[in-house]
This record gives C-alpha cells, structure tokens and sequence, in this order.
DNA sequence: ACTAATCTAATCAGCGCCCCGCTGATTAGCACATTAGT
C-alpha cells in the first residue's frame, strides 16, 4: 500500500497532466465525453442513478454539521473505510453508503495535499536556514582570509627585518631565544599567528618549519640548510 | 483467473459570496488502477 502510494504521489506530483490532455493521449479524450454525458444528464434532470438523498433534490446537498462531526471523528480513528464501518455509519448518518465512501475519498485527498503543503512549507524554511548558515560561513571565511593576509604581511616584515640592518630583529632574535632561527620557533609562531592551521598533525622535528607553510615546497632543503647554518638541527 | 469492491487523481458543478474556495460527486485507470474473496 504504502508503494502503491508512493507511487501515485510521484506521479500526481512530478507528472504534468495537462501534457496528456493538450496531446490529446486517451486519458485527456475521455474526460469530454465523461463531460458531455454529465451535462446531457443534468439537463435531462437526472443526476445519475439519481441515489441522492433516495432521490430528493438534487440541490440539498450539503452534509449536515453532526454528518459532517461524525464523518470527520470516523476519519480520525481509521482513514480507510472497510464495508462494515461504512454500512454502520451510513445507517446512523441517514446517508447512502456511497456517499460515506465519497465523503472519505475526498477526505483522504484533501488531508494529502494538506500534508504535502505542511511538508513544503517545512522544507523551505529549512532551506530559508541552510542559506542563512551559508551566508555567515562565508563571512567567517573572509574574516579569516583577512586575517590570514595581514599575519603573512607580519611574517613578511619580522623577516625582512631579521635578514636586513638587525636592529629590532636583534633584540626580537634575543628575546626568543639567542639565536636568530629562534623567530620562527613554533610556539612563537602559534602564539604570535594563530592564524596559521593545518600543522597540528606534524611530528616534533616538522615544527621548525611550520611558520613557513608557503615555502613547503623547499623546506626539505633550502630551509633546513638554513637551520642547520645556524646550529638548529 | 475472475469479479466486485475499493483506491487515487483529476475534474466538474453547486453553493456561498463577489471572485474564488470549499465540498460533494463523477470518472478513468491504457504495456487497461489495486485488493480481496471465490
């Protein structure tokens, strides 16, 4: 059942029915003779079969309150109606039991596309969130591409500074530790920019370069050379 | 296997209100709906 209505959800859903009805297939052909033959009925006077009401007028149509009370109590407990449900209620409703089964029908359908609209609605405001959440993430990441540039720039300068007229660079170069490679200790580095990332799986040796992330591709040499200058490794 | 009952989806039409939504009823089902009882 619940694939049958898988099913005919898909296909009410994602099919456009108006294609077979504009390309005349034979479903969109039957429904004007359907048409047809219901107007010809009601202009005879004869609304088919005529079962209304035991035949009363064909205008008194709408269910009363307690008819519709009821109907809509026995929809609550059980939404598929077996013949012995619809027999019992017919009887106690004064209603034909054909008009019970259409009164279900019509409630089923009716609670589905109330069902479909809640979905919907659901599902955009969820989307409505994850577009917001995509928002402030790329704001986060900016943030962080900013900060990213000006700890490079830091880095930049306290370089230039460290290889020119040793000024400032000699007492930084002190103050980490007497020798001049001790700038770019790691736990300077993390301490100074913490923005740098993406070294924390390295082993206790791969410290000494991670402050200098964008020279990865000659560390293993030119830099470790540079180290080793300087009695470091 | 056959058949009657039942289902879904689409549609129509009347009614209560003001142009359209709600609701009861009808129809098809197309590689010819599915399900249950015989």
């Amino acid at each position: 059942m619940d694939k049958q209505q898988h099913q005919q959800l898909f296909d009410s859903s994602y099919v456009d029915t108006s294609f077979f009805v504009a390309s005349g297939t034979a479903q969109g052909e039957s429904r004007p003779r359907a048409r047809r033959r219901r107007r010809r009925a009601a202009r005879c006077g004869d609304v088919d079969g005529g079962d209304l009401d035991g035949g009363g007028d064909p205008k008194k149509r709408r269910l009363s309150d307690e008819q519709v009370e009821m109907l809509e109590l026995s929809f609550r407990e059980e939404r598929k109606l077996e013949t012995g449900r619809k027999v019992h209620l017919a009887a106690e409703l004064g209603l034909d039991p054909k008009q019970v089964a259409v009164w279900f029908q019509n409630r089923r359908a009716r609670h589905k596309s109330k069902l479909l609209e809640e979905e919907f609605a659901k599902l955009k405001h969820a989307h409505d969130a994850a577009i917001l959440n995509k928002c402030h993430l790329e704001n986060e990441v900016l943030r962080l591409k900013e900060r990213l540039g000006a700890t490079e720039e830091e880095v930049r300068r306290l370089r230039s500074a460290a290889s020119g007229d040793g000024g400032d660079a000699a007492g930084a170069v002190v103050a980490c530790g007497g020798s001049p490679s001790s700038s770019f200790s790691a736990g300077t580095c993390h301490q100074q920019h913490p923005g740098f990332s993406g070294q924390d799986v390295m082993g206790p040796d791969d410290d000494l370069m991670m402050c200098v992330p964008e020279y990865g591709g000659y560390a293993d040499s030119s830099v470790v050379e540079w180290f080793s200058l300087y009695g470091l490794m």
